[in-house]
DNA sequence: AAAAATTAAGACAATTAAGTCCCAAAATTA
DNA sequence: TAATTTTGGGACTTAATTGTCTTAATTTTT
């Protein structure tokens, strides 16, 4: 569904749009520790996610990563479709090149709509994800 | 989702349901010059299907693959189970090894949901799948 | 009985994904 | 300005998945 590197993604930056702000920035080795992944990997990842603007960053002592008001009001997919891309979601689940309405795969009706309502939940912006992690609703480890 | 593994045994199981029954089985090779797919690799993951007994075979000319009518009524989640094993298909989402109703993950019940449908789905007999290949509703290369 | 055709099994190779490491660039502190 | 701390970028390593090849076992045909 979606490769680790993008779950591992999703966790870091729900984790900062928990913990951080423009006042309050995050280094990757405690995001790491926080979500039990090592440190120099889930950095790359960070650094993808900052290349695309989806996450900000600062070097230097005091510097880290931190997400702003507008990057809270992104769609969490955003952070899949940099990491993974959007074919992974997108493609035919039984791989046919060309798997649609007019020609369908055997399971294309039973499964398509899934797949659509999937990547439709995941466009909930993060803040609405983060709420609930907030409100204790729901939780990051463990 | 699904590994490409599992991806091409589902489609070659369909194509036996299709087009095989015990007075006439089909080699790997023709399996896999009709899905586009190198025969060796094709060959051992039919091997692990006939392991288990979801599909039959014989060897020798004349011998090959095929599906008996009790095959045809398995769930076609079996072939991704046996390929994939279940967990793919079972794990949270986002990667928690601790995720459910109890201690749900952020986008738990956004997408638990979903993900059981899936598998309910996929629950669905093989011969059904099968059918819709034949009346000519479904298609398995293109 | 021998030859040919097929599956069965497992070792091997290639590719991709996951993870590490090193050094440069930038910012802060002293 | 020098030392320190952080991100940035890319080369490198490791592990998992995908794909190949060789040989054995079984069945049919002649």
């Amino acid at each position: 569904m979606l490769s680790s590197s993008s779950k591992y993604a999703v966790n870091a930056v729900l984790y900062l749009a928990v913990h951080s702000n423009d006042k309050n920035k995050i280094r990757a080795k405690e995001i790491a520790e926080a979500i039990k992944l090592p440190s120099p990997f889930l950095s790359k990842l960070l650094q993808s996610l900052s290349r695309e603007n989806l996450i900000s960053s600062s070097k230097g002592p005091t510097g880290g990563f931190y997400l702003t008001k507008q990057a809270l009001n992104t769609p969490l997919i955003e952070v899949v479709n940099i990491i993974d891309g959007t074919s992974r979601l997108e493609d035919c689940v039984l791989g046919l090149k060309k798997c649609s309405s007019e020609q369908p795969c055997p399971v294309h009706y039973s499964v398509q709509p899934l797949k659509q309502k999937f990547r439709k939940e995941l466009q909930e912006n993060i803040s609405v994800f983060a709420e609930k992690v907030k409100n204790g609703e729901a939780y990051l480890f463990v």
